[in-house]
DNA sequence: TTTT
DNA sequence: TTTT
């Protein structure tokens, strides 16, 4: 018997990256950032602010929820379990991603606060989204932008 | 405004590991496990039973408390949050590791249910336990033990 | 947006009542017993240990999972949420009962730990069961035993 | 071991009351709503939206800080443990208050978006938050305003 | 009423 | 590496 559940409030750094599967499941992926607020230990220690990120997976029912509502720059309360999965990089090394499957989710910005790219008049969607450091993210190595780059495996789930 | 909060109830895998330091702070880390149950999905697909193992950190007082009473097989909920750190690993690349940082801790196995290697006849520490695979734990490559080893930056906090 | 969500750890006070309507759906609750820790404040003063007993209740699958396998004694895991809800007392007086809808439970006793009334040989069920006090539970005022005790409609829903 | 925690996200009903002992030691009172979205049955039962107040008890540091900045209307992130209290009615009968212990809240609204009655022109404080009905909180009977009211004891602590 |  |  055991439990494994996390409780995220955070802002959500980019818009999400949402996939539906012809079997009809779906899957949405974006980072979130919690932020502790920075103190002072009693022997005068600063101790600073830290931004801490959080890799979130949502499927199904809650991807669509994801895909229709949430955006760049979204305050959300999140709940769910931690999930720590493994990918071959390049290298052909095993490599860890720790990530937040989430089970539930409520939105706490003002509906409209953030539009997103979506809802932008040039609708330019957010190219920039994968240069973006995520913690604990397989970093891909630069690739030419001029052919088509085929489906890296370990870029098939979440992140 | 953020929150970042975990709960785990698992097992732990191996005898913690803690460090005093001259300062007077400890730091213990140990393996938990989480396991969910597998289940069937309505379309028939059998999910299996599936083990999550967490990089658990507790500091200080909480450190002396799990060297004192914490061993491997004793099962424990917890509470802390999640943080990601990076390392360089020996070719120099940039490693992820999520760690959970506990604030409070109850023992949920019965007193003297797990012993641990300290409280054997032999007494023979746990000398195995570092080539023990943690998820996510940055993975040291093979070093002769003829010579004495200098403390890797990479192993000096956590895992 | 809300949210309302309770993590109990505790021990069963009472073998769990468990009603099943003729809509096939049906309503499970029982006492739990958390208990704190004394400690002594920076002043000297001594805070006593001190015991929380929670109105548990668990309905349809959780309520049957809770008839076959939830005894007195057991310690359980459970998430839910507060709900406090009125009825009127013998003198027409409103009065409020908290309870907690569990939403999920895990078993922390070992199996067989607890076997509970319906498992022992003499096989006596609780009858004194509904003369335990339960905190904030409607008190009812001594009643003949002699004649058959009309249902309370006070008494109908969980406690 | 036990354990005792609630999470809640929620809006405060009424401007915190805050009291000051002359041991230094403070509490902070106030109501706290959550609401639950009504949804639809798979048999078509219509399940309506329901709110649940929150009786919210805060000491010491957190108090004064809820005295500074928390104000009716505020949305707020609150943890802590749930309990209950008894305390005798006007008849002498046995009653019992459910209460929230708080032992960590954020602010989720916007600075200075609900600035309450403290700082506001008048300055005329919520008089009108004692007919307020709050879930299981003690019912004042009517007394008359023109005369000193004498503290009642069940008036003493919390709410 | 539970349990440590 | 844990546990059921």
């Amino acid at each position: 018997m055991s439990v494994n559940r996390v409780i995220l409030i955070g802002n959500v750094g980019q818009d999400p990256r949402v996939k539906y599967f012809d079997t009809g499941s779906a899957v949405a992926t974006f980072p979130l950032a919690t932020t502790d607020r920075g103190y002072t230990l009693a022997n005068g220690t600063q101790i600073p602010e830290r931004t801490e990120w959080h890799n979130i997976v949502a499927s199904n029912r809650l991807a669509e929820i994801v895909d229709k509502y949430v955006h760049k720059g979204d305050k959300l309360y999140l709940e769910g379990k931690i999930r720590t999965r493994s990918y071959s990089d390049q290298s052909g090394a095993m490599r860890y991603i720790t990530e937040i499957y989430v089970d539930n989710m409520e939105m706490l910005s003002p509906k409209g606060a953030n539009p997103g790219a979506g809802a932008s008049a040039s609708g330019q969607p957010a190219t920039g989204q994968q240069q973006q450091p995520v913690a604990g993210q397989p970093q891909q190595t630069q690739q030419s932008q001029a052919q088509p780059v085929q489906d890296n495996p370990a870029d098939d789930l979440p992140f």
